[in-house]
DNA sequence: TATGAATGAGCTTTCATTCAT
DNA sequence: AATGAATGAAAGCTCATTCAT
């Protein structure tokens, strides 16, 4: 219908490509090395486009990296709409909670040490984005609805704030994946082993519920 | 007082003192801006010696780095083994170990920084130590000992594992200092606000205890 | 009258004149300091261009370097291929090349001096080129047909490997240029002196044709 | 007998020692890499003493580099006064020349490197020297003699000046050993091969009895 | 005579960014 | 809309040398 998708579709549909994949390969090089470590050069290079493009569509190396940031927020996000958990036994409902929480967690490492390296710069770069109300997450609302109904069952003893109770859970997840590279180094033990997942994934729903119905 | 006093020139001499400022202010630059984001220049301004000298006493800039995470984890690791707990009250022992490891992390938020930036690397750095053995954290002896009491007295019901205890309470406490930045961002809480460290840190106490004496 | 003088820009565009005069003066410099003697901000300074565009277009000094000794010694070739000698007197023939080469090693100090560096590194910047074939004197080849044409004649009774001829013929010019200056200071001689240049051009002649015609 | 050799007599033969041995050591590091190239920390690492001493001994590294290429001078010089040819027979007098001369230079391929780099320097070195005399080389001497014999004896029919003869000699022993990387490089031919190294020195011979004899 | 500590000056190289069409 | 060429500013690092006793 718009003018321009009559007369050429095919660049249109390029830049939104070339737009795509720079913030791909951008996503991985911050990841993998920081804001100041990442080189816009070695972006350039991963990409069929040249480094003048990535100035054309994203004008400054800050500038992209806060798309690539809010992206991967989004992203992070979207997924966590899906959260679908049946609420008629709370127990089993914070467990099921926690254990999405886990493997969303474990599934995405790239993000992990995007909001690492997000703290580490004080979180200046998020404080530039327009609108934040998108970011909250929606886990808390489920959470939220969950203590409701296991405070009304009476299967929850203890009384927690959902953000709280969120910040308990994140805490496990995200340290397990964060940390991994210095406590394997001091502790001899790869928290993110395939073998010791099960251990984990059910610690954390042990270690909430036991929160939860404990006093 | 001290003969040295009057015999000392104007200039230098101290070498153990420089070495120790470099390392000093390099801790606080490493820390704020991360590897890549760190300056040698900055680092040599608030120092009394020049940029000629870091090199002089660290070679590089990875080096300089280096030695400031080793004396970093040095430093932590020495104060923990003042841990003085009494071990006769098992429930009350651990949780009096979160508070001093709460409070710890709460008080020594460049460390926490370093090691965020050192998991950024994968910590490679690390790796490049002689010996870790010294890095191994006294913690958890100290929690193997509460545990043995607490399984023998019978106040505590479910096992695990003193390395895994450990990291359950790290995790808890790290996250607050190093992931406040975007979680106040996010959900618009300061998790490192004065008003809610006493929240926070019986909540500490709480989950270990429940999770230790629940099921 | 060529159009491109009436489009052309203020600055630069000549990408391929910037990097010969680069290429050019580098020359000198390398010739005139060795390798490591050699300051790429000289080099910047007396091109009409910066010292980060000699990076830009050859990424390192040493590169810079294999480029400048790559090229003297493609010029050099190039112009041994326009030797053209009548083979007819096989004597007047081997004659005739020794002072071609004698002439032109006369006329180009800079490449006997990048010679001398270049062994100085124990031709290790050479060994990182990917072709050599191509720097293989066409000397040689004009050697061995003058003396096939000399031994089928009978006019040169010792028999000797073209290489090997190449080689007695190359000390006695390269000796002369290269090291001119220490036997200036020993025996007060100047070897390139205009008034014993005949003298020595002839001296060549007699040796090598000595050498072919005696036993 | 003098003063201080009884009061110090370690003291001071360790001084001299001392010299000798970063003399020694600074030959090699010159040799390798040039004037430019050399690293005076580098070669009192290789010393027993510290990089100070270097200065309190030699004052600068030019005068170092002058002092080792003084000493190298001296003792190739020393070498050659111990040149003793049986003159009676004339050819084979100077065959015996060009093969001492020839050996000499394959034996002290060091002294042939600063040479090179000395050149390179375009002899400014030396020319700082005090005297030059002793650096006159024997050689010639010894030539002008067995010259003088070939020539009353009728055995040699060419002319030529004593240095100018010293100078074909020692072109091609020179460059055999001071070209012979890129020679290989480019040619795939070892000069120095142990296997080529007779068929050299009888080159060189016949190239100068060839020489003499011829017209 | 001997020396550990210190250093000014300058080197090669890098990096995000913009010019000019 | 797209881009090849160019670049200012500064970064990490090195080196011969001297200070101060």
């Amino acid at each position: 219908m718009s003018p321009s998708s009559t007369t050429q579709p095919k660049r249109g549909r390029d830049a939104e490509r070339t737009r795509a994949e720079i913030l791909d390969v951008a996503t991985r090089e911050f990841a993998d090395h920081g804001f100041d470590g990442a080189r816009v050069d070695e972006i350039a290079a991963r990409t069929r486009t040249t480094k003048r493009m990535i100035y054309y569509y994203f004008t400054s190396k800050e500038q992209l990296y806060r798309e690539v940031l809010k992206q991967a927020y989004m992203k992070i996000r979207a997924a966590e709409q899906q959260l679908d958990i049946d609420h008629s036994d709370p127990k089993a409902a914070i467990r099921r909670l926690g254990e999405l929480t886990f493997d969303h967690h474990e599934s995405h490492p790239d993000f992990i040490r995007l909001v690492s390296i997000e703290n580490i710069a004080r979180a200046e770069h998020m404080a530039k984005f327009t609108s934040f109300s998108e970011l909250n997450s929606p886990a808390t609302a489920v959470i939220a609805k969950i203590l409701e109904k296991g405070y009304a069952d009476g299967v929850f003893t203890r009384t927690i704030d959902p953000i709280d109770l969120h910040m308990m859970i994140s805490a496990f997840c995200v340290f397990r994946v964060a940390n991994r590279y210095t406590f394997r180094t001091i502790f001899d033990r790869d928290l993110t082993d395939d073998a010791l997942r099960e251990r984990y994934r059910q610690m954390l729903g042990d270690m909430v519920v036991g929160y939860l119905t404990s006093s």
